[in-house]
DNA sequence: TCGTAAGCGGAGGACCACCCCACTTGTTGG
DNA sequence: CCAACAAGTGGGGTGGTCCTCCGCTTACGA
């Protein structure tokens, strides 16, 4: 945790003070909220927790989408940088399995990750929301490669259907009890397929 | 289609006449109005469309997921009848593999259907919403111990994982065009697995 | 025909997202 | 140092949601 999750200045200049204090309050507030009522947590609330006016958040997070991508952008880079890393240490099959199985751990610990995750992919414009989603995607790809060239995959699985799948289990899992558990088998389902036999991916 | 859909009066004796008109009108508002927005469709705007006061719809439909189980309530009727038909009339394997793919064309077909049918998991008090779920599941339950005997499925696979799978992949691929084909792929790619080989299940 | 209970729906409360606009305040050039 | 001003603010308004209360209407059986 702690990681310094501040990137508030996209135009030319750099932000006010009130201003820049003022996002990162809401951040804050929206983080907490999101943890503990998922992704579609009232933005009036978390406006109010942060002690600032609605309009000021909807200033500074012109959607739903955008406020949930600051909050999980530091848990989507680390989840990339987790990607090249098992590409770099891991054989090929393992690695990517290992991968999406941390994509779903993060996915039951963190609420409105998944959400926020396939959200990108069409909910909104796509030049602004979707970067965590084509961020992940791009992480996926290399490790999805790879794997192919190993003779680990099927040639007819793509990266999309892979997440897609992996944000889906997140998602109906989310909310019950032994959900992280749950969320597990479903995955293990998913990439080994209901046939007996051994499971070379876990 | 043209299932008459009709189940008023659980109580004592028969609906008023009004009453039951009333439930008619607001059931096939809620049916096309499910049909056009999904399962987060405004129950203000079926009552409108139904030309009946909100308390009505409320008094006839206790809950969101109520009405939608009236709503769906043949369709899954006749998803429990294929399942008897095809645990009778094809191989194990096979059964269950063209029961999973019908549900999901369904519930790719009638947008709602999915969300209507894990809904009645946790959502709601069990005594009421979730005659829909469980029907599926008994529906499925039978199949899969079939299969199971057979030898087709693992043993640690449970009919409950095997429809939270489906479902999710029918909602994760409600709304894009072009969601029959990846939700076929997705359900492929979950019941074969991602390895490479034979997929001898459909 | 008529009493009554079953059923009705509008009004209203509590919430929500989102926007407008009069006001405040940090910043910076003189 | 200070004043002009653009950048930023938040209260309040609009229009939407779900759901409930309650006085009125109406279908039905006696």
């Amino acid at each position: 945790m702690l990681e310094g999750n501040t990137a508030p200045a996209p135009s030319g200049r750099p932000m006010r003070a009130d201003a820049r204090r003022n996002y990162e309050r809401i951040l804050a507030a929206a983080t907490e909220a999101v943890a503990r009522h998922g992704a579609e947590a009232s933005l009036e609330e978390i406006a109010r927790q942060a002690g600032v006016g609605s309009a000021t958040l909807h200033r500074h997070f012109p959607s739903r989408q955008a406020l949930l991508e600051a909050v999980f952008r530091g848990k989507v880079e680390a989840l990339c940088a987790s990607a090249r890393d098992l590409a770099a240490t891991q054989d090929p099959g393992r690695a990517l399995g290992a991968w999406l199985r941390a994509v779903v751990t993060h996915a039951v610990r963190n609420r409105g990750l998944a959400a926020s995750l396939v959200r990108g992919a069409s909910g909104g414009d796509p030049a602004l929301g979707a970067t965590c989603h084509t961020m992940i995607l791009n992480a996926g790809e290399e490790l999805l490669a790879q794997a192919r060239r190993a003779g680990a995959v099927r040639s007819d699985v793509s990266i999309a259907d892979l997440l897609t799948l992996v944000s889906a289990i997140s998602q109906a899992t989310e909310g019950d009890p032994g959900g992280a558990v749950r969320a597990g088998r479903l995955l293990d389902l998913a990439l080994n397929g209901v046939h007996p036999g051994p499971g070379t991916m876990i």
